[in-house]
DNA sequence: AATGAATGAGCTTTCATTCAT
DNA sequence: AATGAATGAAAGCTCATTCAT
């Protein structure tokens, strides 16, 4: 991955947060990334593989992150804590990534859906393993695992994605707190 | 709103659900409603004067389910799920606005946006009075109530909206349940 | 076929008679029929399909000429000549025939070079199966039928088409003339 | 004109033959023969001089092989026949010849056309003042040399190329017959 | 001298909008 | 009032040519 390619990823980063996928012209990367328009086509045979690109670098960034983020020794909810800790990093990322989640879901192709639908799903799987984990303890009420790991999961991206389109944004402590009031209540530490 | 107007509109609907604005052509609404595509043109003077009309109706649909669905006399928990179940008529309609306000935030006209958002306000709103009311008289922790009420709404959202893309739809008993325990939990009824 | 249409077709003709298919853009046929470019594609999906339309009336054209040509009452030369001179009428079209022919070989469809080979091969089974009869009533010297029929076919190609690129056009009895010369000296009237 | 130049010319003409001149790109050749495509610039200015540059060395090679065949003291018939033979070596860059030729007709410069229309009507004044020569020994029937020439020229070519475009090619010797049957039969030996 | 990444003019195609019927 | 043929601006993409390395 050369400078060049980088400028364009972080121009159709940005443009596609903008204007979504559609609505972003390959002109309008190529004026903000600063290259022709040709430059593009060099590094990605069309529209829809720079997009499966920016997917794949974004769904791997943050995979790495929320593993780094856990350690074996600790206790299920300070992993918790810090796997979502890892992932508020990228904030802005995952606003990227929901906006052409759904998107992507009506236009784009099977390769593109496939990586997004991937992405939800490990994030949703790691929580709810540690849900199980944590009722098999004891630790936890029993309860439909897979949907409140949605929930819990969807909660944080209203919070902090979604909220701050039209508030103050929330600082991570405050997106952490309120988890923990509504979701980890019951959960003994 | 004659009969002609109706259909171009439930077309409208259907199409932007299946497709999102950009990607729906007057041709395709043309198609649906059975009409010329011309009509469409006698009534809205362009797609995005249509888009409007849409949000205006659903927005004042739903308005008036929710409104009376409101009875002064009984209980503020009885209310919220009358309320709650008012809304659910809509799941359909809901999920077309939540697509439409992300892609008109970026591409649209102010009118479209300020028709959007004020729909969100106003349900964010309604739950959020009555969560103040509830804890005027004692029977709802203090908090920051628009942050509380606003994650409700989103949580509903995902429940009717977003966890039946990729599973069985939950009804609208097992909705209400989950609502209840994480979120009211602590409301004395 | 409507006004509009044949005048896109004669466009068309034109513009790839002077430039070929591949040189000839769609802005230049709009140009010359005079409509605005996307009338074009009302009414051909694309560029490829006004090829094929030109193509497909060009055959149905120039077989219905020659078939009208052929009075079975009359001796073969005589109905050769007839249906030589059908021909002749198509100068122009049959010089668009043989450039397309060659360029659609290579970028063309399967469909398009199906629709010029079949014409060729029409052509020179015509004109062999009248040799083979006029052999078999000893008329004609025996010989590879297939072959003289393909090289009188080229013959008459070359000669009004290729001829005129530098030279004076022939008449057409110049053109039968030398034709009866050359193939059809051992031919008994 | 070293070895790489020769690699570039080599490529040229293989792609030519295939897709024609203006569907060959720059790339393909760069990678048919096996260098950088900036390299190609450094010994042609442009596409179209490397195009000329072909035609000029096809025509040098052709013509030094018909002036090598001809020899004073031998016959009409004789030397036609060699020269024909000489020239029947060249079947594959013949027919490179004749698809440039008409592709350059339209697109070309004027200095691409002139090189191509020179080569044919050397060949053909070749053909012409044998027969010149031959009518006024009285060893052929007076005619418009120049038309014969012309389309003896056409037919062998038809014999050559375009036949075997959709047949089993002919021998040289097939070839040979052909033409000396029905152009040749009045010469006498 | 050799390279191939960078470029933008120019291509085909789409689609919201207009307007004659 | 209803229509859909006509339109051209704007989109995605290609490729001959340039130029820094």
């Amino acid at each position: 991955m050369n400078e060049r390619q980088a400028k364009v990823i972080e121009a159709a980063k940005k443009s596609f947060s903008m204007f979504g996928y559609k609505a972003t012209t390959v002109d309008q990367i190529a004026k903000i990334a600063g290259v022709g328009k040709g430059t593009i086509y060099t590094y990605f045979s069309n529209k829809e593989e720079l997009l499966q690109a920016i997917v794949r670098t974004l769904v791997s960034e943050m995979r790495e992150t929320a593993d780094n983020a856990v350690e074996p020794d600790k206790s299920f909810s300070e992993n918790l804590h810090k796997g979502i800790y890892g992932i508020l990093i990228y904030r802005k990322e995952h606003a990227l990534l929901l906006k052409l989640a759904d998107e992507v879901r009506e236009i784009g192709t099977q390769a593109a859906k496939d990586a997004l639908q991937q992405f939800e799903n490990e994030v949703v799987n790691y929580i709810k393993k540690r849900l199980d984990v944590a009722i098999e303890k004891g630790k936890y009420t029993d309860c439909h695992t897979e949907l409140v790991a949605f929930v819990m999961y969807k909660t944080y991206i209203s919070l902090v994605v979604d909220w701050e389109k039209n508030h103050e944004p929330l600082s991570n402590e405050e997106v952490l707190l309120f988890v923990k009031q509504y979701f980890l209540n019951r959960l003994e530490y």
